[in-house]
DNA sequence: TCGAATTTGTGCGTATGTATC
DNA sequence: GGATACATACGCACAAATTCG
């Protein structure tokens, strides 16, 4: 509160942070109670509460009414690798992203057509109103749901063909890559975006998730000849997942 | 404040969030001060100012003391064009990618020696407690912070170099890559890792924001025959970066 | 089953500091 | 310098949820 001092609720927070990250307020336990941080700290009502409140901000603890404020859990990120991700020469440090590295489990889709909104039609280079095959994915891993995803591939590449729906015909299931192979596309590039925000209610819920968790969303698009055909939108909760890239340099 | 309500505070923030999202109150006006909105709804000082801090939290508007409370420009994400991002051969989509591609600005940066954590330790492969030079960098866009960034370096890599210091030097100030080449050390490979959690108090007031924001965090390694050489992580606002990369299929 | 104590969450009134105009 | 507005801070009150004897 003197000159040049931060915050008195930011020093509370600060404290309460440093010793949550190391280790001092294991995961479940409770943290003080408003009246004893207001006791400890010599502070006010006002200032514990509004330390509480950036803690709750970041993620770091939970109230419950009546009962306390309690840390949460952080489960240890899994990693998600991302198209050309592959271990360096010799490397030792890079079996364990092997082990967990191919995410791999089971999924429900679903297939429509519709027509290309503007947004999905610029990443596409198509225009607006096109036709285009669009289909969600729910992926599970171990029986949990960890990713939703939405595909959208223009007609105009697929119409017609024995792969025109994804989860259907002979290769039903198998990636971009190879369905596209099989009508002479030949996928050479992919870009992907990397966002976050807090997740909708539907994702969430959909994700097992609670609301305003935090959700990593990829924008992927593949492109065969400099030409894009999929592009798709990867939904997955960034309290649990990492998306690993590995890239030459140079 | 009756039965079976929601609380004031967030009536208030409701109301005021739908003048902004239907236009009424569009990008750069003020919105009422806290003595009006006191008045124009009729509840107390705290309600008003609890019913600022949520809009302010949700990112729709910023406070600037002493001036007003003022609605935030839809921020339009900006793409980070990551290593490994190189436009596709004839690709017209990209133009505007290589545009926007290198985000450049001025930074500051803060070097000191320190112990290696258990973390660092094992993305660097060294033994904790083995000594690495620590540097701290907030970058800058247009004068606006955009980036914070904390990298490590073993000691037993650049110690008693040149680029021991990464600000000093000839070379003070260049890429991991270039100043490794001065030692003779090839960085031949990168791993990045992108995840997302909610900004930490300190961070999100480095990079202009409010506790609650999102920010994407990069933990970037450079390898060199294997050997980790470098590692950092990168800290930017969800709301205003997405993080791009650009790959070959197969 | 009941009730008392504790704790969070919300709300009110006020005071002070400080940045901006 | 003065007026305005935000930001921080103090102290208090009460409702709702939880805990525990």
């Amino acid at each position: 509160m003197t000159f040049g001092e931060q915050p008195a609720y930011l020093r509370v927070a600060g404290d309460l942070r440093k010793k949550i990250v190391d280790g001092s307020l294991p995961p479940h336990t409770r943290l003080p109670s408003q009246a004893r941080i207001r006791e400890e700290y010599g502070v006010s009502d006002t200032v514990a509460l509004e330390a509480r409140k950036v803690l709750m901000a970041e993620g770091l603890v939970e109230g419950r009414s009546g009962s306390g404020t309690y840390v949460r859990e952080r489960p240890v990120p899994r990693r998600i690798a991302r198209s050309g991700f592959r271990p360096p020469s010799g490397a030792t440090p890079f079996r364990q992203e092997q082990a967990d590295g191919d995410v791999r489990g089971t999924w429900e889709s679903r297939s429509e057509q519709a027509v290309a909104s503007r947004a999905v039609a610029e990443r596409l280079a198509i225009r607006p109103g096109e036709r285009v095959m669009c289909t969600r994915y729910l992926f599970r891993e171990a029986g949990e749901p960890m990713m939703l995803s939405t595909s959208w591939e223009p007609l105009a590449v697929t119409g017609r063909t024995p792969v025109m729906l994804p989860e259907e015909g002979p290769l039903g299931g198998m990636g971009v890559v190879e369905r596209m192979a099989a009508i002479d596309v030949v996928v050479d590039n992919v870009t992907e975006e990397v966002g976050a925000r807090p997740g909708l209610a539907e994702e969430l819920h959909a994700l097992g998730g609670v609301p305003g968790h935090v959700v990593l969303v990829i924008q992927r698009t593949y492109y065969a000849s400099g030409r894009p055909v999929e592009t798709a939108d990867v939904v997955v909760p960034a309290d649990r997942y990492r998306v690993a890239y590995h890239l030459p340099v140079k």
